[in-house]
DNA sequence: GTGGTCTAGACCACT
DNA sequence: GTGGTCTAGACCACC
């Protein structure tokens, strides 16, 4: 069900990543409330990585309303979720646009190198979401 | 002379921030080397956070070669200089980008979205030339 | 695996003796990228000195790409690479000759002397290989 | 009398080089127990630089009993003045050369290059000692 | 006054 | 357990 690729090389912690990749699976498959969730240790054991941070990952998106907790039976697609809003999206884009932009201008790059950097990204993205054309 | 506003709110470390700021002050602003900073217990004070935060920042941009310390007298604009190697450089650029671009598609943008982001953003953006032709 | 010997009766910084002793093991040991640095709190009750000082070190490591940080789990040895411009080395063995060379003629020594001594000192030195080819 | 030149550039403390300016010239030149040194204001001024950089200067001379303090008189070359013995020159060049040539190897230059910014540093050597040929 | 180093101890995020 | 950040306060060298 959920294909979730994790990059230990970044920075980005791999609770988050989850994190993101699960809110994400949630706004665009068609996922169903009621639906469930890899079991904690199944994903940990599939991922390679510790239960503690997968469980980390479930439990922000418990706290945040996208999923349920059933004691004793695992995690399920909540009834009533909330994914971010187009004015979040938006938010969250220019934020992300702002401190790539600066660190890439203060590394001394040209615009133009900049952007060509973005497009190679994205020509070759792996999250198989739309592609470019 | 720097204007620096610390948010208290966000996950973004202090002595980040004021790296960040300085980095951009010299980039923008019209500071010649040699010019002076505010000492660190000066900045601190204005700041209200602890001398070790400020140096932690200063400490910082001396080793990428963008101030200098002088024992004694303060912390000075140093002259322009480009410390880092291409490949160092193009590392960075990858890394930024990467990230950039993960966020930016797990929040369900398309490419081309992405892509006029940023470029919006970069037609903003100060020049500050090149250091090197 | 580190064997540090910290010299407090010297002027030599407690931090600089670690990150000279942990450049020094890399260059000449075999240690192949991946392998664990022991950790901040480890070594710092190994030496008997605060686990700040050891971090202060451990950093100045990571800025010039010797060892990673990943969190959580510790430090580690990194892949090898140049991060310096070969403009900015040039300059850091301009400040090294230049310091070495002033010492040396203030202590009236003849230039032949000065550089017999580096001679001898440079046939003992292991070779480490050069970064790129 | 003195031919004192203050790098400001390095980090060498400028208090250090006069030290090592005045030891240089009681080795080397003919000066004579009770020769009179330049008042503290007098080389201050010469040097453009603080005078109590001086009197911190002269003060390490005196401890060392190379020179005298007559008070309202000023500074005199002592009467049984030391200067490095041979082992102590010996010693301190030897841990000179070691500091630079660890720090060259480290920059990742190779030993002719190494050698080669030696020469050229010796060849145009300002302070005036025995010159290379 | 300036910067540089070190200690002690706290709290946080991540695994 | 790991590293990352911050505070408080100390002592030093230099100007």
């Amino acid at each position: 069900m959920l294909e979730i690729r994790i990059a230990t090389d970044g920075n980005a912690p791999i609770y988050r990543q989850i994190v993101e990749h699960v809110r994400w699976a949630l706004a665009t498959d068609g996922h169903r409330p009621g639906d469930a969730l890899p079991s904690v240790r199944a994903l940990a054991e599939q991922l390679l990585i510790n239960p503690n941070t997968v469980a980390h990952a479930y439990a922000e998106l418990v706290r945040d309303g996208l999923i349920e907790a059933r004691t004793g039976k695992g995690y399920f697609v909540a009834q009533r979720r909330r994914v971010y809003s187009d004015e979040e999206r938006r938010r969250r884009l220019e934020a992300a646009v702002e401190t790539f932009a600066r660190e890439a201008l203060l590394l001394d790059f040209a615009p133009d190198e900049i952007r060509g950097a973005l497009d190679r990204k994205l020509s070759h993205a792996p999250q198989g979401g739309r592609v470019h054309g």
